[in-house]
RNA sequence: GGUGCGUUAGUUCAGUUGGUUAGAAUACAUGCCUGUCACGCAUGGGGUCACGGGUUCGAGUCCCGUACGCACCGCCA
């Protein structure tokens, strides 16, 4: 037995128990005659005390330990003379009679603690050290709990949990695949799962009726902060639903893992807001309203009074920024740089603040008079003390996305931001399809299974870019945690979603014909949602990336730089798979 | 594919206008210390200033390029 108790759990009223822990020393503090060490492990933290009038030799042991060292010890539970409340084990010790170097250790290249002096790069390349740390540890923890949670309320909805293969076929719609050849079809790939999408509508056909998968989905694109090349779905559909059954059923969960996991009830429905709003009003399709400064559009107020930059936009709008009139030259001017970063890419900037007697004070104050001022103050309900900003441009959309970045960053600096606080949206009446500039055909917004709404049907031969879709968005906090929608059932709708989309009919049934053949035998009306178990997690503990939340990231280049891979393959492989390699410059 | 920031001791960072032997903290080593808990005190070792080129009497510092890291844009049905 190597131990009988963790590091966590002695507590006062163990005094006197013989027990024996095993873990790691986080350090030791070296008095002369005695000698302190703190024991680590998974559950905490106790406190070792060797003693050199009791124990010399042991005493002298207990000094030549080092960071990291994995021991055994026995001894006796001693309540503390002078106690640490900061830790749950403070207030005992252990009086240590028996000491087992299990492992000695190399001085680590950062410190195992919360505050660690490791940076990004040298925590990733010794992951397993770093995971060590509490903090680390927690937010693993956290996951850990989350997906038992949606387990515990899946199955008390009657979900069953289904794994679909990892080796599929490489689609052509969306991102880009990875492939792994296959030995023994030469020249051929399989492709992993960029989500097991029409797996899940099958086993639909199948009758399952319900299914979800805790599953790991691949995509080859570019890094992110909140996107890594594999990432974690909580991948669900039902069957003979609409969309208000799929939306309860996922708002349930959403309020199940918030009461569980973070302790706060929500009762109310989540707020809805159609995606055109969410255009119109945020510049996003995924606002954080944790804060208001909705856009208000300007073009009927400010358009043909003279100010040439405004007089030749097709967009005027702004927001209004409660009490931030104390803004001085010199940040307003950091915000118009802000806005002129090329990833933002806004011309200008115009500012006016509302003053304590109600007049507007603005930077354009010599194109147009108070009278006009106040009634675009009226536009913004202000007060006295806010301050409007305002953009505008000759494309309405690419200015309201502006008018995003602007909006988000004016709730950072005021601090509107807070991590603590959840604002829970859905997102409903996407567009089915978006015009591709380099495709030069529309793609699906969605996917290509996504159901168009009902009412938009007759559009789908007559205005494609107007039909709307039975597809819905969760967003907390301005982050799409999950979306989802109502598929097609019936291979005929579906064989014209292909045909919009530009496929020959033999391209879609090569690609997708088993989907649509598998409509014919009786597919029953289904839909479901996908939630990202990363962002979720990430979102719950407060992480500013889903790296932290994932044992084993990649890092910004897609590497993952512990193990280093990606590498080159042993010429031997490439010759058994038929491959060759070819690097162009 | 693109933009920005960064790369100096094991680690996290400072380093002024280009000027003597490149510093701090922490970690590490040694010694002292019997109630510490971020223990304390003393001493010590530890540097290809990412790499390559350029400007200069002289480059950690200025310029160009490359690599790597982070954030972002494109991309992510």
């Amino acid at each position: 037995m190597y131990r009988s108790n963790t590091c966590g759990e002695l507590r006062l009223s163990d005094a006197g128990k013989s027990v024996t822990l095993a873990g790691w020393v986080q350090r030791a503090r070296k008095m002369g005659g005695m000698t302190f060490v703190d024991l680590r492990d998974r559950y905490g933290i106790t406190q070792l005390v060797f003693n050199e009038e009791i124990n010399a030799e042991l005493c002298e042991q207990a000094n030549k330990l080092g960071r990291e060292y994995v021991i055994q010890v026995t001894g006796q539970v001693n309540e503390r003379s002078n106690k640490n409340m900061n830790i749950p084990t403070g207030e005992i010790e252990i009086i240590v009679s028996e000491l087992t170097v299990l492992n000695s250790s190399v001085t680590p290249p950062f410190t195992i603690e919360d505050n660690s002096d490791g940076g990004d790069d040298i925590r990733m390349k010794y992951r397993y050290l770093d995971l060590r740390r509490p903090c680390v540890r927690e937010n693993i923890e956290l996951r850990h709990h989350m997906t038992m949670e949606v387990r515990r309320y899946l199955d008390s909805k009657g979900f069953l949990e289904i794994e679909t293969p990892m080796l599929v076929g490489s689609t052509p719609e969306g991102a880009r695949d990875f492939v792994v050849p296959s030995r023994m079809n030469p020249g051929q790939f399989y492709a992993l799962p960029q989500s097991p999408q029409t797996l899940k509508q099958l086993l639909m056909v199948s009758g399952m009726d319900r299914y979800f998968q805790i599953v790991k989905c691949f995509r080859d694109e570019d890094l992110r902060a909140d996107r890594q090349p594999e990432f974690t779905q909580i991948d669900c559909e039902m069957s003979f639903v609409e969309q208000e059954d799929v939306i309860s059923t996922f708002e349930g969960m959403a309020k199940h893992l918030f009461k569980e996991l973070r302790g706060v009830e929500i009762t109310e429905p989540f707020l809805r807001m159609p995606w055109a709003d969410a255009m119109k009003y945020y510049g996003s399709d995924k606002p954080d309203l944790r804060f208001g400064m909705k856009f208000v559009e300007l073009m009927d107020i400010m358009k043909g009074h003279g100010f040439p930059v405004f007089d030749g936009a097709e967009y005027i709008g702004g927001i209004c920024a409660e009490g931030a009139a104390t803004y001085t030259r010199k940040q307003l001017d950091q915000l118009t740089d802000f806005v002129k970063r090329p990833q933002i890419g806004a011309k200008g900037m115009v500012y006016a603040r509302v003053e304590a007697d109600g007049n507007v004070k603005s930077s354009v104050d010599k194109f147009y008079t108070q009278e006009v001022l106040q009634q675009m103050k009226e536009a913004f309900d202000a007060k006295p003390g806010d301050l409007i900003l305002i953009l505008s441009g000759d494309d309405a959309m690419k200015t309201r996305k502006q008018l995003c970045e602007l909006r988000l960053e004016m709730g950072r600096q005021l601090g509107l931001r807070d991590k603590n606080k959840f604002v829970c949206l859905w997102v409903v009446d996407f567009p089915m399809f978006e015009w591709s500039e380099e495709e030069g055909r529309l793609m699906a917004m969605h996917h290509p299974f996504t159901h168009p709404k009902e009412e938009d049907i007759p559009l789908l031969d007559t205005n494609p870019a107007a039909v709307r879709a039975d597809a819905y968005d969760m967003v907390v906090n301005g982050v799409e945690v999950g979306g989802g929608s109502i598929r097609i059932h019936d291979s005929a709708l579906q064989a014209k979603m292909f045909e919009i989309l530009g496929f020959t009919p033999e391209k879609a049934q090569e690609q997708f014909g088993f989907l649509m053949n598998a409509f014919k035998f009786g597919a029953p009306p289904h839909g479901g949602l996908a939630y990202g178990l990363d962002r979720w997690v990430s979102l719950f503990a407060g992480l500013d990336s889903i790296r932290d939340c994932i044992a084993f990231p990649k890092n910004n280049s897609g590497r993952d730089v512990m193990l280093d891979a990606p590498a080159a393959l042993e010429q031997k492989q490439l010759d058994e798979l038929n491959l060759a390699i070819d690097i162009k410059e």
